[in-house]
Formats: structure tokens, sequence, C-alpha cells
DNA sequence: CTTGTATTTAACAAAGTTGTTATTTAACAT
DNA sequence: ATGTTAAATAACAACTTTGTTAAATACAAG
């Protein structure tokens, strides 16, 4: 659960896509290969980013690999935004009352 | 508001880290540089990744350049992560409810 | 006007990313 | 055994990132 790597993984439109895609169900390395225009290596290194930000999981099964989600990760990210978004509103909160407080006019910036 | 950006510009630990300082409220530069072992140069081009991601705004303040969060842009990140949530937790919704409907002993997965 | 302070830009090196094609590994089918 | 398919790894090129130090710009202040 390293955000370096899960917000380094997410900013990769061919792997949002991925993302995207898995979202709707688990799928095999070949289907998800299929939508992109680049190379079966290429989408393989990309699932490699996404496995070590543990974005997804990969089970083996028989000749396929089947992947699928590990959403902890994604939550993580989320969960740091959303704790900064708390602080930043927090902080404006604060400048309002500041400001009701200190002037007649200010404060009406609105959030939210 | 370029995803790519803003998940690039929150892949680095010294951006979150100034993203984090401001949200405590606005900063010069000086300011921002301070807790960090590293040059001016290099905390000027991490504040010019943060402005192209519009994660920030810099306001010219005599000498000074005062910098401030512009939330839009990690908003938009929250937004991306959240919808991603939203299918995917539908999805196991749905697996849920098939698996309940098709089976006596399975279905129990939790999520959320 | 000269000097100091804040910040950016330039030039560069080291490391990382993302794609390619060729090769390898593993499972499957004949 | 042999050939086919799925996927990963190796080797490489092009590009980007992140840091450095030195120089430029812009304001402030004596």
């Amino acid at each position: 659960m390293n955000l370096d790597h899960t917000f380094a993984a997410l900013a990769d439109p061919t792997r949002r896509a991925i993302l995207a895609r898995l979202a709707l169900g688990e799928a095999t390395v070949g289907e998800l290969s299929a939508p992109f225009p680049i190379s079966g290596p290429a989408i393989s290194r990309h699932l490699r980013v996404l496995e070590e930000a543990a974005l997804i999981e990969r089970q083996k099964d028989g000749q396929h690999r089947r992947i699928r989600l590990a959403p902890a990760a994604m939550a993580g990210a989320a969960e740091w935004i959303e704790a900064q978004r708390a602080y930043w509103s927090g902080t404006l909160d604060r400048l309002n009352e500041h400001l009701k407080k200190t002037s007649q006019d200010g404060g009406g910036t609105t959030h939210d």
C-alpha cells in the first residue's frame, strides 16, 4: 500500500482503462490486451505495474492468468485525497469563521 | 483537468507533502521549500508540475509568489476513483445477487 | 544605482518509463 | 514428441523525470 506506486500506476491511461475493464469483472491477459493497439509485452508490463501497486491480483488458471481487481490500494489513494480535502475544507471553514469575526463583508466563498 | 497529469503529480511524495502543507493555508515558494532537503530549483519544478496538473495556483506578490490549492483537479481524481469503486461494487452486488439466486452456500463476499 | 533576496530558467547527468521485437516458459491438443 | 497458444522475460531505443549547479530575472532597500 504505497501511495507513490498507486498514484503512479493510475497516471497511465492504458492502466486506468485496464482497471475500468476489470471493474466490470475479471479477465485474462489476452482479453485485457485485445482493446489496445499495443503489444502483449507492453500490456504485461502494465499489469506488472498494477500488481506492484497492489491494484490487481493474478491467479494462474491453466494456460491463462485470471486478473482481478484488488481494490484496497485504490481505496488507499481515495483516502489520501479525502483526508486532504477534509483538511482543506476545514481550513476554509476556519477562514470563513475568521472573516465573519473580523470583517463585515467577506467570508462568502462557497465550498462543497 | 487531465487525469494523467493529476495522478502523475500525486505520485511524488514531495509533491504530496507540498499539497498537504498547502491544505493548511497558502504559502510562498520559500516557505514550501524549507522543510525539504532538496534545492530551490527542484521545488520550483515540483510546483510547475503541480500547476500544470491544475492542483495549485500561483499569485505574484511582490518578490514572492503566493501558492494556494486549486482543489478542482484533485476532486477530478477522487471522482475517477469513486466512479471506479461504484462500478466495482455494483459488480459485486450483481455477483452476490447472482449467487443468491443460483446456489445455496455462496455469495458471502463482503465489500465496503 | 548597487546589492541582497526570491524565484525561475538553462544545461546537464542519472534513473525510470514505455514501447518495440525476439526469445523463453508453460500448458494444451494432436 | 510436436506444434500451438498464452503469457512473461530480455535486450534495446526513445522519452520523461528528478535532481544538481550556474546563470538570469525581478523586486526591495540602502
